[in-house]
DNA sequence: GGACAGGAAGTCC
DNA sequence: GGACTTCCTGTC
């Protein structure tokens, strides 16, 4: 990998085909992508707006060399090793080696672990478009405007007290028989609970801990725990990955095999066998 | 085009 | 094991 700065630009080139801006878009952990024209996309996170473009294996951000070092290096996981997850999955057999093919392009976005415990709430028996919708709402009503782009506006994702004070829109913005749930998460860190602590946390006891907010269980914890506190450990186990599971291994997969990245591993598969059964 | 049924990154009781 | 909000999608 190659960064090279210039004056509001920072471009990364040589990624070896382990990032793409599309399929990170398209995996499923991510709401808040969009795409503009051509392969030029807006990323909202961190309370801000970033652009971003992409031409086969060179990376255009629009940011200053400031931003990238503090900000979207992290958030874009560029330091992390995906080549060896790639290869190791290559290795396991026939489906695993043409899931991490087809997805090589993936990163886990290190994402705001509030927002990804409110987002994967209202995922449960939802749908990808769904979500997406219901995040936009919930943003544009609740959340801070931080850029106009184009003509059009780009908001924060809400804090818990700003979405407390829109509780009654909740219903409006169609977040169904979740918002009980949602209510009691804002209340839980309104009162102080800080979910940051949990990325120093073992991932089994990150799990459980999480399992203690209402409307949480199992899938969403690990949801949160992978894709907000960077527990690459996480497997969130939802109907797709149970199918797959069912499907090629005859309901029994290892996970240990891939331990330390099995988080990743899960994205391949996920994002891999949803293209093949559209 | 429009109505309709089925189903959706689950969890609670 | 049934209920849960709402709406996207496919089918007729």
């Amino acid at each position: 990998m190659k960064i090279t700065y210039f004056k509001n630009e920072v471009e990364v080139s040589d990624l070896d085909r382990t990032f793409s801006l599309e399929s990170i878009r398209l995996s499923g952990q991510c709401f808040r992508i969009t795409k503009l024209e051509n392969s030029k996309y807006a990323i909202v996170a961190k309370g801000r707006l970033l652009i971003a473009e992409q031409y086969s294996d060179r990376v255009v951000f629009h940011c200053n060399q400031e931003d990238f070092d503090t900000v979207w290096e992290d958030y874009f996981d560029l330091d992390y090793d995906y080549k060896k997850c790639i290869i190791e999955g290559s290795r396991y057999d026939a489906f695993l080696k043409s899931a991490v093919h087809y997805g090589s392009g993936i990163r886990i976005l290190k994402q705001d672990p509030w927002e990804m415990l409110i987002t994967f709430i209202i995922s449960q028996q939802n749908n990808i478009p769904r979500i997406a919708g219901i995040v936009d709402k919930l943003c544009n009503r609740c959340g801070d405007l931080i850029a106009t782009y184009d003509g059009i506006n780009y908001y924060s994702f809400p804090t818990a007290e700003q979405i407390m004070d829109h509780y009654l829109e909740l219903k409006d913005i169609g977040v169904g028989f979740r918002d009980k749930y949602i209510l009691d998460a804002c209340r839980r860190i309104n009162s102080g609970y800080d979910l940051e602590v949990l990325k120093q946390v073992p991932p089994e006891q990150t799990t459980s801990e999480l399992k203690r907010f209402y409307g949480v269980g199992d899938k969403v914890a690990n949801c949160v725990s992978l894709f907000g506190l960077g527990h690459k450990d996480a497997f969130p186990r939802d109907v797709w990955i149970n199918r797959i599971i069912d499907k090629y291994y005859n309901g029994d997969f290892d996970i240990s095999r891939f331990e330390g990245f099995s988080g990743i591993i899960q994205q391949y598969m996920f994002y891999y066998e949803r293209s093949i059964t559209k």
